[in-house]
DNA sequence: TTGACTTTGTAGCCGATGCTACACTTTGCC
DNA sequence: GGCAAAGTGTAGCATCGGCTACAAAGTCAA
């Protein structure tokens, strides 16, 4: 077994530990996505709505009204919102920093994939995933490329 | 409910479409990301090391042998590898085939990363959650990106 | 006020992906 | 050939995030 057949032993031990933490690092942000997403579209109902309702969010998210619930429940133990029965739901502080932290990230991230000619509604769809997968570096330097105009097409 | 505080009603209406559809889109993205990691992960291994082997991929992976075996499992029902007991895995033509793609969408996105000026280590890192959420359209964006080179220092 | 409709909650199912603990097979070396 | 170590498999647990079906609560209009 592991004849390591002619390469590297070495080398490829060495990439193997890199790739782990790249792959720890993505589960660590699908750990965080949900929670992210729920606040941003919370912060955004309030916003147009005056308020976030259960059916609101299971529009917004596109789920169940069931789901909604249930993740509901997992952001207030996580302190991130404030839920009573039958009641709209709110944000706390930390919910709101959260919310507007993933609005702005949100919004820089469409704002680079349109800049590099990506249409409208394809950005939106790209961006609500990649924007959980990029670094404070990367935010820069997308942020950077916008700065430093080479206007594409 | 929804009393629609001064706010167009209509527009957010149309803006929660939207948002589904991208979060729908995130999910389906989710859904294949494992695959698409294994089976690169996998030709890796096979490539510089001759076979891959359930602890291999696990030190690749990031997690434990068990959860290798019982994703392998999946891989097999979904005729993406084969796997015996106790033997090395193998891809099968489909498999293959999204190995490569995923390989190649992979290096695209690091080097895309680079180009904008992100240290190797978190291009690579960053690269491992992105490379899921990138339709054709924005891959297509990176690509001319680093071929108009606009030699970001 | 009352009854229909809307909204929210609960029970219980599923699959995916992590884990530890333990059992079994294979490999390699003496 | 036999034994120890390494590798692999299995049992069983947990959490998360989907779902349907049904129950309960709230709202609104006649
Ligand atoms: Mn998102
Ligand atoms: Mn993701
Ligand atoms: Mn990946
Ligand atoms: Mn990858």
């Amino acid at each position: 077994m592991s004849k390591s057949s002619g390469f590297s032993s070495v080398a490829s031990r060495a990439a193997q530990a890199t790739d782990a933490a790249a792959h720890a690092s993505v589960r660590a942000a699908h750990a965080n996505e949900l929670a992210e997403d729920y606040v941003e579209a919370i912060a955004m109902l309030i916003a147009s709505r005056g308020e976030a309702r259960v059916v609101d969010l299971a529009q917004a998210m596109g789920v169940t009204h069931v789901t909604v619930v249930r993740t509901i429940a997992r952001l207030q133990r996580e302190k991130l919102v404030i839920s009573q029965p039958y009641r709209a739901i709110f944000l706390t502080p930390a919910g709101q920093s959260l919310a507007t932290r993933s609005r702005e990230r949100h919004e820089l991230v469409v704002a680079f994939l349109r800049s590099m000619g990506v249409s409208a509604s394809i950005a939106e769809r790209d961006a609500e995933g990649i924007e959980h997968h990029c670094s404070p570096q990367t935010l820069a330097a997308f942020a950077r490329s916008m700065r430093t105009r080479q206007t594409r097409k």
